[in-house]
DNA sequence: GTCCTCGCGTTTTTT
DNA sequence: ACGCGAGGAC
């Protein structure tokens, strides 16, 4: 069952028995190899009839590919419980959620949903959107959820500005409950709950899942390692695979740290490393290791590369971001010249706004490329978000963002005063959306009476529709009939003839729901309505792009985020200067991660790897004058050819170090001559390494504070204090080149300078 | 209600 | 540079 062309490690990774085990896969190094076969290995031991194996991933596309791989197997075996985190979750939730007050159709709400319920409790409270824009309250209140505090927890624990957005949040929180809906996080917090509170329910999943694995460990954010806590009967039973080097995704919760403290946390879990790297050559192997290896806080690993040694990393300086374009334009040309494809290729950068020049330039070559647009997608038009609230209300009728959503929508004269009458029948009684529409109708008598006691019929008939197990392309057609939708969208005659494309959308929309219902055995327990509506939230995909076929003849155009998880043969990595990567914010940048972003970009290549960076640069209306990124510094010479920018004496560009530090009193002389390794990370059993330096333990916490130390990033510093002990202890140092910071001792490779 | 103008802020993105 | 949202004018 374990394929031949495994190397050694990758088969102890996949026939590891017993007990917690974290594979270490960096870039290249055939994680997904890895995990398929390992999952293929887990249903051979446990059983393919049987539901023993959980199998997580954190996107779509990852957890398609594990099913599909499955399947060449075992074409008509369908894992029930291979797939996203949060698709697992509310599979589990639906199951129990009587349990939990919830009906089984509860609405996941997505976030155009959570902005607009936002935006709504903004404006009814006395609160300007000026402070309280919906994107920051909802990224507050995503942290707050997923770190397990509740509403009352942060009212009585924030201050200030975030006083008001606990506020918001309880009430956001009440108002979902209200509507019998939950939202991303939920879905994770409150399968949290219920498996805490019901020890029925968590011995169940306990017992029934013999082993759990999980992809991408590097990006759980708390909820998701609670939850995995949980299931896993602390991790007794889990497969963690992941690379803490390509952990990019904090800014929306992940928490590098816990693919770092495994280890800690359970010594008895075996770790893998899987060093040897497939995909690229060894000048680009060389160079992004070296590059990374500066990180601070990350497992030692040691790549090797069974490339061909390949051309060296050229750096390129250019004037300007027009120059960049054209020379990207002018070497992708060459490429393809050389008998390349332009699929092969990709130019990456660090935000969309930098994809302009590339753009124009391909456009005027004739160069094809595609770029992924983000959030113009299908899901976002008004035409297909008017017709799923119409479904959800009928699947949900407690959805009330949908219910006020297309309460006028058509327009059928509802004004301002009968929204807000309707508003308050809503708050007094949670009734089902065809009964406050009945009551509605008493209150308003007349002709508005009428048209809303239509509605209320209408509404009625729907939720009937779906309790009947109706296909969601009948309660469309139903719908598109009742209300006229098409008349309204034909003689809303938008500029730039908007209303035919709108059509067409909703022609498409409705094949898919077509394509949904063919050849499809529904679960007799679930409506189909429901599991429509469940897969258009939980995965907010182009009907267009099933990611079959052939990938046409294009370069793309992406993101770093974008491109993760994917490789090309040659790479364009772009704008390789200070505040742009790293990337200046409002907040305090996150170096490591920016790091780790550029890491994550060097290593899609395989072939070749080219690296742009421009002395001036117009950004947001202003031309600026650019510096090479700091990362750039850390590439090796012998791995790179081009234009190499001057080594500085100081690792950090001058803007970036402030005031001169607050020196504690100097202990006596300066000398260095006592360097002290210190780190507790205990030695890897794997077959390859990391480090081969033999540490000394780690000093306990007290004799820390006060010692003078270097740091290799930071230099010089002193411990002002620690917390925490043992793998934990964590330091305060104040540097004196970049201030305060706290390091974990375990990764922090101090040196003692006395 | 709707149109226009002014001012501000500006990453990364999945589920 | 540009888009979006708030707020004023009609």
């Amino acid at each position: 069952m374990i394929p031949d062309e495994l190397n050694a490690s990758q088969r102890e990774a996949v026939s590891h028995e017993g007990g917690p085990l974290l594979v270490l896969a960096p870039a290249g190094s055939g994680k997904t190899r890895v995990v398929i076969a390992r999952l293929l290995y887990l249903f051979d031991r446990y059983g393919w009839t049987d539901d023993r194996i959980l199998a997580v991933t954190f996107t779509r596309k990852a957890a398609r590919e594990m099913l599909q791989r499955i399947a060449v197997f075992r074409p008509s075996f369908r894992p029930p419980w291979v797939g996203t985190f949060h698709s697992v979750a509310a599979r589990m939730l639906r199951q129990h959620a009587g349990r939990i007050g919830l009906p089984k159709e509860f609405t996941i709400v997505d976030a155009g949903d959570q902005r607009q319920m936002i935006r709504d409790l903004v404006e009814s409270s006395a609160l300007s959107e000026r402070d309280h824009d919906p994107k920051g309250v909802l990224s507050r209140i995503s942290q707050w959820k997923t770190t397990g505090i509740s509403p009352d927890e942060a009212e009585k624990t924030s201050f200030g500005p975030f006083r008001a957005q606990a506020a918001l949040y309880r009430e956001y929180q009440e108002r979902l409950d209200l509507q019998k809906a939950l939202d991303f996080d939920d879905l994770l917090v409150r399968l949290t709950e219920l498996l805490q509170k019901e020890e029925e329910v968590r011995s169940f999943y306990q017992e029934q899942f013999e082993h759990i694995l999980v992809d991408e460990y590097q990006d759980t954010n708390a909820a998701q390692e609670t939850l995995l806590r949980l299931l896993s009967r602390d991790r007794k039973n889990v497969t963690v695979v992941g690379d803490d080097d390509q952990s990019i995704y904090r800014f929306r919760g992940a928490d590098v740290g816990h693919i770092l403290s495994f280890p800690k946390e359970y010594p008895q879990a075996r770790r893998i490393v899987l060093s040897m790297n497939y995909r690229s050559t060894r000048s680009i192997v060389g160079a992004a290791s070296s590059m990374i290896s500066a990180s601070l806080s990350r497992f030692r690993k040691e790549m090797s590369s069974t490339g061909r040694s390949g051309e060296p990393v050229l750096l390129k300086q250019l004037d300007h971001e027009r120059d960049e374009a054209r020379f990207v334009a002018e070497r992708i040309l060459k490429r393809v010249a050389e008998g390349g494809s332009f699929r092969d290729q990709a130019v990456l950068f660090r935000m969309n706004a930098q994809s302009q020049p590339f753009i124009r330039a391909f456009g005027d070559r004739g160069i094809p490329f595609q770029t992924r647009s983000g959030a113009d997608g299908f899901f976002t038009r008004k035409e297909i978000r008017d017709l799923l609230a119409y479904l959800r209300v009928c699947a949900n009728p407690f959805d009330r963002v949908s219910l006020f959503r297309i309460l006028n929508v058509p327009p059928r004269g509802f004004g301002d005063k009968t929204r807000q009458k309707l508003e308050h029948l809503s708050a007094e009684s949670p009734l089902p959306a065809s009964l406050l529409l009945e009551a509605l109708s008493r209150d308003l008598g007349g002709k508005s009476g009428e048209v809303a006691l239509r509605l209320s019929e209408d509404l009625a008939r729907g939720a009937t529709m779906v309790q009947d197990h109706g296909v969601p392309s009948s309660l469309l057609s139903f719908w598109l009939a009742r209300t006229g939708y098409e008349d309204y969208l034909a003689d809303s005659d938008e500029p730039g003839g908007s209303s035919r494309s709108r059509l067409e959308n909703l022609a498409e929309f409705l094949r898919m729901s077509e394509r949904f219902e063919q050849g499809k055995a529904f679960d007799k327990d679930r409506m189909p309505v429901g599991v429509f509506l469940e897969e258009l939230a939980l995965s907010q995909e182009d009907p267009g792009d099933p990611g079959a076929g052939e990938m046409p003849d294009r370069v793309s155009l992406l993101t770093i985020h974008q491109a993760k998880g994917l490789e090309f043969s040659h790479v364009y990595l772009t704008g390789a200067e200070e505040d742009v990567i790293p990337m200046k914010s409002r907040e305090r940048t996150d170096v490591e991660e920016e790091r780790r972003l550029f890491y994550v970009a060097m290593t899609r290549a395989r072939d070749s790897l080219a690296i742009t960076y421009c002395l001036t640069r117009q950004l947001f209306g202003r031309t600026d004058s650019q510096k090479p990124s700091r990362f750039l510094l850390d590439l090796p010479k012998e791995a790179v050819s081009g234009d190499r920018p001057v080594m500085r004496a100081v690792p950090f560009p001058a803007h970036d170090r402030p005031s001169p530090p607050a020196r504690p009193p100097e202990s006596g002389r300066q000398s260095p001559s006592r360097s002290l390794r210190v780190t507790g990370e205990p030695r890897p059993s794997s077959p390859v390494v990391s480090n081969p330096d033999p540490k000394p333990a780690a000093l306990p916490r007290p004799e820390w504070v006060g010692k003078s130390v270097v740091h290799p990033r930071f230099g010089k510093g002193v411990v002002e204090s620690a917390s925490g002990a043992g793998g934990d202890l964590e330091l305060t140092i104040r540097f004196e080149g970049t201030g305060v910071k706290k390091l974990l001792e375990k990764y922090s490779n101090l040196s003692l300078s006395e």
